[in-house]
RNA sequence: GGCCCCAUCGUCUAUCGGUUAGGACGCGACCCUUUCAAGGUCGAGAGACGGGUUCGAUUCCCGUUGGGGCUACCA
């Protein structure tokens, strides 16, 4: 039984005994993961690289996947964010088993975390202002060195501070960050350690009462009774300190695993300067959600053998935290759109009828009652994107959606006049053909006769017409083209590429 | 600057001390199609550098270099 035994070693330390007895439900039942994007953007491809990793791994130990929208920034996040995000998750596939919840409503207990921390001594009133620190961290960095702030590093008088009290003066809650080592076994990268004295007594709390980040995380984090923390690792520095809150507030703590960041092409890291970023830019542009969800998985996570297209199933069954590669990886759009073109022609045409038909309707094309499948058909196997097989099968539908291509001029170059000949030879032997008899056959059987008549190659008689069809040099077989296209639509178009 | 993370073909990666360092994208050639793709075959292409440990290092340790992250009353 694979779950069960994947569970064993998943989960925390336990008797054998115990673990033999457990029901496999209530082992299952036992890890809760959180994917918790802030909505200040679109879904971009590292956050759902992070849905993706934590769907995965909650899929493959039979846990639990919880949402949590972290909109404690008020002036940054906004509902069309996240719906953007939420739409982004359903488009790719990835779905989850409890909320969405939104951070923003707990801040009660986020607050009676750090009402309870200042109760213990673990963290304290601070009557800085904003103005202050700013200078003191201006002052640090003009002498060259590291600002870092806490009680013995920058006092304030005891006078001071019941001045300010009794003034009624704004003040911060900080964390008393203990002087002492901070470490965990990091899923994915193994033991980091960081020393406490390296930390700042950071805020918990503003002055307005709200909690923030690192506070928050841990609060709820704690409270959703999140087993495994799986982010980037831009995240790590968070971590030391999380742990101190977890420590200070008396809590168990969760396995963390933090995944490498995905650049830009050119090393650097992902945005928007680098084209699409956002999921949203690939469905646009065509990409299919099984297609990005296989690509995504294989940016830091590698199945272990030869395998690129890995079906769901199989991701979910062999994904594993162990096996995440640590260093960043770099988006290639190229092998993404190459991925695409294997599931498009593993698809059928039936199941592309619908993406197909979304963008003939973003590309204006209205296909009447035409039955697209036999094109789509015909053309899925040579597309890399939906958007291109749309496009495709519009200028088959619609001859003012030919567009010459760069190839397609190429050729005519090439072949000089040869290219206007060939055609005005072919011409009338199609023209010979009644639209009754038009049939793929038939138009092969004629074609072949001009070339063998005019002792001219194949190529030669075929790929002027395959320009004069469809502005490109590749397309389904050029008799299957005449076909789609249909008798007098082609004669139209071969007898303006003899003119042009 | 300080702290932390990372390092195999251009890119994504396999290798968990002993391999002619494997696969995929991309690139080139060829085959197949008396037409384009697709597909197939082949080819070029990598362990950053320097020290250790070891009979033996891509693999383990240290350093250097080079990237990256954090260093907010952002998340």
């Amino acid at each position: 039984m694979r779950v069960a035994v994947e569970l064993s070693r998943d989960s925390r330390p336990t008797t054998h005994d115990s673990l033999a007895f457990q029901p496999v439900e209530i082992l299952m039942s036992a890890t809760r993961v959180r994917f918790a994007p802030s909505p200040t953007g679109y879904l971009h491809v590292g956050g759902a690289r992070t849905a993706l990793f934590n769907w995965l791994y909650a899929k493959h130990v039979g846990g639990t996947f919880v949402l949590r929208i972290e909109d404690t920034d008020k002036e940054r996040s906004t509902d069309a964010h996240t719906q953007v995000i939420l739409d982004g998750m359903t488009w790719l596939g990835i779905t989850w088993d409890e909320g969405p919840f939104f951070q923003g409503e707990y801040g009660p207990r986020h607050r009676a975390d750090a009402e309870a921390l200042l109760a213990a001594g673990k963290a304290y009133k601070d009557y800085h202002t904003a103005a202050e620190l700013d200078a003191a961290r201006a002052k640090a960095s003009a002498a060259g060195g590291a600002f870092r702030f806490t009680r013995a590093l920058m006092p304030m008088p005891a006078e001071e501070i019941t001045r300010r009290e009794a003034a009624g003066d704004p003040f911060v809650i900080r964390f008393a960050m203990p002087d002492e080592e901070i470490a965990w076994d990091d899923a994915v990268h193994g033991h980091i350690s960081w020393q406490g004295r390296d930390l700042d007594d950071f805020i918990i709390l503003r002055s307005d009462g709200s909690a923030i980040y690192n506070l928050a995380v841990v609060s709820d984090d704690i409270a959703m009774k999140i087993t495994h923390v799986i982010r980037g690792d831009d995240h790590i520095s968070n971590t030391p300190k999380q742990i101190a809150l977890y420590r200070a507030l008396g809590a168990e703590l969760p396995i963390f695993a933090h995944l490498p960041m995905i650049l830009g092409a050119d090393g650097k890291k992902l945005s928007k300067r680098h084209g699409a970023t956002a999921v949203g830019d690939y469905q646009d542009m065509g990409i299919m959600p099984a297609a990005m969800r296989n690509f995504l998985a294989l940016m830091g996570w590698s199945p272990g053998g030869d395998e690129e297209i890995v079906p769901e199933a199989e991701m979910i069954a062999r994904f594993t935290l162990e096996a995440v590669q640590k260093k960043a990886s770099v988006f290639d759009t190229t092998k993404l759109e190459w991925m695409n073109g294997q599931y498009l022609s593993q698809l059928s045409a039936e199941e592309l009828l619908a993406p197909v038909e979304r963008q003939l309707g973003i590309l204006g094309v209205d296909a009447g009652t035409r039955d697209l499948l036999p094109i789509i058909d015909a053309l899925k196997a040579r597309a890399r994107t939906v958007t291109h097989l749309a496009e495709q099968v519009a200028s088959r539908l619609d001859r003012s959606r030919l567009v010459r291509d760069d190839k397609g001029n190429a050729l005519v170059t090439k072949m000089g006049e040869r290219f206007a000949q060939s055609l005005r030879l072919s011409y009338p032997a199609l023209e010979a053909v009644s639209a009754a008899e038009w049939n793929a056959e038939k138009v092969d059987a004629v074609l072949r006769a001009v070339g063998e008549a005019n002792t001219l190659k194949l190529g030669d008689v075929m790929q002027p017409i395959r320009v004069a069809l469809t502005g490109g040099t590749v397309s389904e077989p050029v008799n299957d083209l005449l076909a789609v296209v249909g008798r007098d639509e082609s004669l139209a178009r071969i007898d303006l590429a003899i003119k042009a």
